[in-house]
DNA sequence: TCGTCACGTTAACGCTCATTCACGTTAGCG
DNA sequence: CGCTAACGTGAATGAGCGTTAACGTGACGA
């Protein structure tokens, strides 16, 4: 009979750990021990839960790219009204960049060393959550196609996840409205760019 | 006598390729070998050239550094009022991301497999560069400090070096008034957010 | 109380890879 | 013409690292 872990924590922990590493030196700057020591274990006690490094990168991902789309369609859900819509992603999005910027950039840094398997469901989730962005867009009138409207989106990404960059000399509360503000103008100059 | 390299093409031969190599997988999951390869020289020949993978990757980030600062510094010469010279600086950002989105990728994700001396150097020169536009932010009365300034400025990076992520499937010349009309908006909304 | 399973540990294996070595080859300069 | 320096090559070296193996240990269910 499968014993329930009692400390549900260890699986958190590491993956949070190794979020932090991977995001100051990169997925193949950190070695395994070297994930391992950040949460008071040694090396190979990581093969207790996760199959592998690549498998452990591939959580992580998989796990964020998910959140953003689950966070996107229930914005999607709850607002017909498009430029509504927009405001509860931008403000959606820029949260969750600001809160977890080492999420933030290793998605965006280590993506390519993922197994094919699981770049593509990566992949496949990040285009969907572009797309309610790219539709969001064009309903609101503020892109005339889907093209531009992609690069605008991949643009106001661009925006928002610069927090990494700034972050740690400012701190989130003054950052927020200005990325908010900066992202709503930007996608709002869509319109009269074309 | 120093005989005079009839082919300088070797050295930027290697650093082109050895940019799109590391655009795609990263400064980690490229090997020595591998940019032989890619310049149809093999593995060992890059050490008549560089001193080590290291020093190549140095060169390759010093330099981008050097060329954004050099750009800026020219158009903070050129332009006495700052809105001219954020317009200016605005175009010529965009234009580097639109034409070298590797160099764009590699330089914010490759930082840190720098050795310590050169990363303080490209950090320096990256700040210098910033601090052109946070200067000229303020003075243009966009931003009410050089916090909000370079909070500002860091996001308007991000999004015009949204670039590789967007490009590829979207030409240059359809993206680019798009990105500059974004960011221009981008920034004119510090004002109104503080 | 006993077996089992979750969770660790240390040592060993094997592979990749940056770097060095010993050794050509070609082209210009004196 | 011969010396030298630029530019390559292929083989050897040595370190780092992911992964596996062999081996505890303590707690909980039967």
């Amino acid at each position: 009979m499968p014993r329930v872990p009692v400390t549900t924590s260890r699986r958190e922990q590491i993956l949070s750990e190794a979020a932090r590493l991977f995001a100051r030196h990169g997925f193949h700057g950190v070695s395994i021990d070297g994930i391992g020591a950040a949460v008071g274990v040694s090396g190979p006690a990581l093969y207790r839960h996760f199959p592998s490094k690549e498998g452990l990168l591939a959580e992580m991902l998989v796990g964020i790219s998910e959140h953003l789309l689950a966070g996107g369609q229930e914005r999607a859900a709850e607002h017909a009204d498009p430029a509504a819509l927009l405001e509860a992603l931008i403000a959606f999005h820029t949260d969750f960049a600001l809160r977890q910027p080492e999420l933030i950039t290793v998605q965006d840094r280590d993506l390519a060393n993922l197994p094919d398997v699981a770049r593509r469901r990566v992949r496949g989730l990040q285009r969907a959550y572009v797309e309610i962005w790219v539709d969001a867009l064009v309903r609101a009138g503020l892109a005339p196609g889907e093209e531009t409207a992609r690069v605008g989106a991949h643009a106001a990404f661009g925006l928002m996840n610069s927090t990494p960059r700034s972050a740690g000399h400012t701190r989130a509360d003054v950052a927020a409205p200005v990325l908010v503000a900066m992202t709503r103008d930007a996608l709002h100059a869509l319109r009269s760019a074309t």
